[in-house]
DNA sequence: TTTCGAATGTGTAAAAAATACACATTTAAA
DNA sequence: TTTAAATGTGTATTTTTTACACATTCGAAA
């Protein structure tokens, strides 16, 4: 089987393959898994939604929602399947992170991992069920989970942390309406650090996605905020503008 | 099969698998490999190694170097493998870039690949066979390839001109000692515009990783330039004051 | 040996972006 | 009516990025 791997690539003979698909049944052939990091932002909180492992040797911890890649599935369809089946909406934001390869990863085998990171609104998610083994957990307070998957997570929050400072992929986080003193907390929350309220709201207000709602927040215990809805239509016409590639 | 999979993830019984063992044998597998763009800076422009494909429906098209991942082989693993059958060498920049799995990406089935990155000094390598079949090709004038190779290659240039702009990576792709003029045109070429030279050569200089090592060019028909070489040692040393997080 | 061509080496001014920082205003609650 | 707490706003400073020109050095040609 090496053997006709080697010859595709290497071409000693100068022959052309003509039985593509013959050749391919030949290759060797790997489980292969996708896990969502699936974000959320809650009580001012970053949050990450987690499925209790059912492995015995991972007794007791948290795992990412994953699953296996099905035949002739693409990874980004596989990624929006398992948000579906979990969250019950797949029109939300995602991205692929990169692959987890170790021997060791899985302790049922080698399994191979294709990481995504997921964005979602949590009051807009009527998870399908929340419960004992499906949960919203505060990442910073993690510190260990079932398989790789700490390391997985440790990577996609590192990933977040670097991509939304160049994109606005923040907002996918929030309510359709939110104060600027929401938006800050959730950017202090997912790069853990405290902004400047004045520069951070300068910041936003120039790049001019922002559209004044005409309201004001209710039920707080003080002068409320004026509510802001994310212009989607306008970043996504002005994109290039803002983020130079679109990459 | 597909039942067992959704057990694990559900976990409606409430059953902790024991024997993941005979779990994980139960996944369905697909075949996966490592495609490698391998780029190398020669006569001021930005150059990919690459092989003729061997298969009779790409005939005349050239493919990056690729292969299957092995049996319990990481994927970087495979990748400096193919580096190593390909140039001989192993000891050079490469990074995982991203997975693509287009169900109809390979003509013979479902295959899924995963692209990496890598750096060589084209002087230094040696390459084993360079000929007819294996050779070095001007980025910017490929406009189709094997597969889906053209578009894994567009990627990657893109994910590499944003990457150098972050990372010093393109020391990697220069010989030992080099004028600041040679790595000017290692990046006009690798981002296919024009720099301003005082402030290009302002910008490497107040970094502090270049080693003026007392040289001047030779056979230049005009006033040779000082040579310097890449501080690898400093960078590894200080990388996040100059990246931040080491991303 | 002189001259010419071509690229090297260098600094400063202007513009833009990021940062630091304080006070009057509004609302709910006491 | 007072108090507590958070909102809303502008300017000065620093840092970074950009634009831009001329004297110098060397090889090549006359």
């Amino acid at each position: 089987m090496k053997n006709i791997v080697r010859k595709m690539n290497e071409n000693k003979t100068g022959h052309l393959v003509k039985d593509h698909k013959r050749l391919v049944e030949t290759y060797p052939k790997v489980p292969l898994t996708v896990d969502c990091v699936v974000f959320g932002f809650e009580e001012n909180e970053l949050k990450v939604l987690l499925i209790r492992s059912d492995l015995a040797v991972f007794d007791g911890l948290w795992s990412l929602l994953g699953d296996n890649v099905v035949d002739n599935e693409e990874l980004d369809d596989a990624a929006y399947r398992i948000l579906r089946e979990r969250t019950g909406m797949d029109d939300v934001y995602l991205d692929q992170v990169r692959s987890f390869s170790h021997p060791s990863r899985h302790p049922g085998g080698r399994v191979i991992t294709v990481a995504y990171c997921s964005l979602i609104n949590i009051q807009h998610h009527h998870l399908k069920r929340l419960d004992h083994e499906l949960h919203w957990h505060n990442v910073q307070s993690l510190t260990s989970m079932a398989f790789d998957h700490f390391e997985i997570l440790t990577y996609c929050h590192k990933w977040l942390q670097k991509r939304i400072q160049e994109h606005p992929l923040g907002f996918n986080l929030l309510p359709d309406k939110f104060s600027l003193r929401e938006l800050q907390n959730l950017y202090e929350a997912i790069l853990n650090l405290q902004l400047d309220r004045r520069n951070f709201r300068k910041k936003f207000a120039s790049m001019g996605l922002l559209i004044d709602v005409n309201e004001i927040e209710t039920d707080v215990p003080h002068r409320p905020g004026k509510l802001y809805k994310f212009d989607f239509d306008k970043y996504e016409k002005n994109k290039r503008k803002w983020i130079g590639v679109d990459f």
